[in-house]
DNA sequence: CCTTGACTCTCCGGCTGCCGGAGGATGTAG
DNA sequence: CTACATCCTCCGGCAGCCGGAGAGTCAAGG
């Protein structure tokens, strides 16, 4: 029979954690002085604060290890934390690329013009034009027009907010005439399509989100960004990129103050 | 400018979130409204976001990115989350290995007879005595008798509590009889050497744990356990085994009774 | 103009696995 | 008999938020 702090020293851990231990049930001791309070402990339980060390040690929370040391049905649980762990290893992996890659950036003092983070695009309905457009000033005019008639066929049709409109170029390579562009906006309900205009459900997607302020003519500098950021930290591409408007020409006046954000589809290497 | 509501779905975090980051002072509203708390946003300050939520998903604490985006000295944070980033890389590693280590014995159906576990040994003083006892026996009665003879030499010398016994055993093998075996008893401070006993202080050490109930008879097992544990997870062995007794004859009658302890001193691989 | 419903505010408590400390009772040695 | 070590039970805190209560705000429809 040892008193607390012996025992502590036998079993290499602080009392404050064999009095944790003892309120959630996990080692109690194996006698309680029921007028001084004082937990006694044998040599006996070393093994049980053996076995839960141990399996803290391999990181299971105190729920777990309850279950696993009483013998409760370990099924499951040890596959369980078995794939966490995998899937720690590997967040810790990309946690590590992605710092590598910005410090490298900061090293090339490229003055951190852009930072790409992942996000998750919820699961959207939008509807679409895809057209090939002579040059940029064009596109601009398209949406007005596109919108008019959806809202046409389409009468009580609205727009997510916050406003979702994106476009997908899918020309194999950047040209900067005739550009084969899909216009997208993001609807609350499905309508009807109409000439040249379709509805789709997209699903939800793991994006690669790079921001970009100021004129269009810069965006390429984003892009570029944005598709070595995903190179380099063991991401690959699995969908179009999406250019989405956030600021624009008709809410900003100087185009000092447009807001692009580049959306890349990816999926974990 | 945007509601707080609008500005969360623009850069896709919660709303709790920017509230915190706002208590903090990590990211505060371009303005507030005096009059009903409201905070209002900028899509400028989703550049601030974008930055904040790319720092978060390397893993840096907020005062760690307060530091960094503000521009202060990034001096060594960088450096310094790399060097924890490929330390959790590791430990993440050792887990899994223990684990995967701890499945295989489950599945071996083994009974679960032993558990290892990673523990620091502080430093201690020890004195001791080497011999080559005939048979396991004998070893037994060498310790009251050395025990009185230091005690004769170092009047008012004690141990320390709790009690720290072990023996190495210096043979290349395992001999059933004439073991060279070496007899350690942790005090408290350092005495006079006399006769075939030694002073040291062992300095402090990480070691695999072993407890073994039962006859010393079967810590064999539990060596084995120890052995093949270390082996497998990762680790290697650095110096002698320690063979650590916490219950024994003095204290319990019955054989079945006695615990004792392996201590593999180890490093990671 | 008023209601409704969506949105926002400020607390407050909780999550995990303990740590640190206050204030008071107990145990052990000299 | 007095130190002094050890023990007890609260209570609060840690990081980075989440969830909810209760109350005030905002925009649109009737």
């Amino acid at each position: 029979m040892y008193r607390i702090g012996m025992f502590s020293k036998l079993g290499k851990v602080t009392v404050k954690t064999l009095h944790h231990y003892d309120e959630v049930g996990l080692l109690t001791p194996a006698q309680v002085d029921g007028e001084t309070g004082y937990r006694y402990y044998t040599s006996d339980q070393l093994f049980r604060l053996n076995q839960i060390v141990a399996l803290r040690q391999m990181g299971f929370s105190i729920p777990e290890i309850s279950a696993l040391v009483d013998g409760h049905h370990p099924g499951g649980i040890l596959e369980q934390r078995k794939a966490e762990l995998e899937c720690e290893k590997q967040n810790v992996a990309l946690r590590l690329a992605r710092l590598n890659h910005y410090m490298q950036e900061q090293k090339e003092g490229k003055g951190m013009n852009y930072q790409a983070v992942i996000k998750e695009i919820p699961a959207c309905t939008v509807f679409s034009v895809r057209r090939v457009v002579p040059n940029y000033a064009a596109l601009g005019e398209i949406m007005p027009t596109v919108g008019a008639q959806v809202a046409a066929t389409n009468p009580g049709i609205r727009c997510v907010e916050p406003d979702y409109c994106f476009n997908i170029y899918h020309d194999k390579e950047f040209k900067e005439e005739n550009a084969d562009v899909e216009i997208c906006q993001a609807v609350t309900t499905r309508g009807k399509d109409s000439d040249g205009v379709v509805f789709k459900d997209l699903p939800a997607v793991t994006v690669v989100s790079v921001l970009h302020k100021g004129a269009y003519s810069k965006l390429g500098q984003a892009y570029a960004y944005a598709v070595k950021w995903v190179e380099e930290n063991g991401y690959h591409i699995i969908d179009n990129l999406r250019e989405s408007y956030i600021d624009g020409v008709w809410n900003k006046d100087s185009e000092d103050e447009w807001l692009t954000e580049i959306q890349v589809p990816v999926e974990k290497k």
